[in-house]
Order: structure tokens, then C-alpha cells, then sequence
DNA sequence: GCCAACGTTGGC
DNA sequence: GCCAACGTTGGC
């Protein structure tokens, strides 16, 4: 049976609820409080462990790709749902029929640069990248392997010092 | 803080 | 099933 082609995937979150250096210092957690369905149905039937994933900082200064976490596990319950004091509680949802489902994701590593933004949009390269178009709200979203490439590619361009 | 874009809800 | 109203996301 041939393995299916790995995937490649961005995540938005804003730095003020959890900032990649809360992962970085959690190593690993439950990628929990998705409550959309087509970014769900990405992590209940698309995302495999391994799998990596650009980290991005929404509402930030500068907003951008800041580092590198991979798939940590198969999906899974999200406990907040079954949580009355959580925000994220959702009345009705029992383990036996949860209605959301997420992923946990693991720290890899930080990049040397933010890439912001707006190098995405700038960079011919990512034409079509979901996350430079406007309006895009979708937090857990796929990124094409030319795509995923060119991002790592900024991310570790070094600025030539003068001698 | 503004507001465009989008997803969801609920009246009909 | 339509669609207006509303709430949220997220760039700027």
C-alpha cells in the first residue's frame, strides 16, 4: 500500500493567548479552542503525526511565520468542549459524540527571522499561499510543498554583513 | 480602534 | 431554504 503523500500545514495563533514560546517551553500541547469546522475536519482527517507545520502569530507585531512545530498525534476529543467552566464549552458534546476534534502539536524550532506578512505577500513564489490572501480566517490551513520550502528558504536567508 | 471579510444563527 | 443580523477574525 503506497503511504500517502505528507503534508504540509500552517497554524494561526495570536501570540498573546499562546506564542510559539509557550510551545517552546511546553514542548508539546493539544492544539485546542479550534472552533471551525473546515479548519476541524483538517485536523480529524487530514493531518498526520510527523507532519509539519508553519507557526504564525496573528494579531502581532510583526504578524509572520515565527517557527516550525510538527504533528504530535491522531486526532483526538478536545476536552475544553466537555468543559462547563471553559470558553470553548459546547453543550451537548459527549465523548462518545464529540464535535471537536484537534491534534497536539510539538515544538521544532524558533527561526533566526520572522518571516512577516508581508515578505508573503511581496514574494512572487507564494502567489496563492492562503494566509497572504485577504479576508483568510482559517486558523489550521494547508500549505503546498513549494510553498512550504520558499517560507523555510526566507526564514533562514542571512543578511550579507558588511566585511 | 476601525472595518472588511467571513461564518453562524435564527426568523420566516 | 433564504437571507438579514450578528459575532468573530485579524490586518492595518
Amino acid at each position: 500500500m503506497p503511504a500517502r503523500p505528507r503534508r504540509y500545514w500552517l497554524v494561526k495563533s495570536e501570540p498573546e493567548l499562546y506564542a510559539l514560546g509557550d510551545l517552546e517551553r511546553d514542548r508539546r500541547t493539544a492544539w485546542e479552542g479550534v472552533r471551525n469546522y473546515q479548519a476541524r475536519n483538517s485536523m480529524k482527517d487530514d493531518m498526520a503525526p510527523g507532519e509539519l507545520v508553519l507557526f504564525y502569530h496573528s494579531n502581532a507585531e510583526p504578524t509572520g511565520v515565527v517557527g516550525l512545530a510538527k504533528v504530535a498525534s491522531a486526532a483526538h476529543a478536545d476536552e475544553t468542549q466537555f468543559d462547563p467552566e471553559s470558553d470553548y464549552y459546547e453543550r451537548g458534546a459527549t465523548r462518545a459524540d464529540p464535535r471537536w476534534m484537534c491534534v497536539d502539536l510539538a515544538f521544532v524550532e524558533r527561526f533566526a527571522k520572522v518571516v512577516t506578512l508581508a515578505e508573503l505577500k511581496a514574494d512572487p513564489e507564494l502567489d496563492g499561499m492562503l494566509v497572504t490572501r485577504r479576508g483568510m480566517r482559517l486558523s489550521v490551513q494547508p500549505v503546498e510543498l513549494g510553498h512550504f520550502r520558499r517560507v523555510l528558504a526566507l526564514a533562514r536567508a542571512r543578511t550579507k554583513l558588511p566585511k
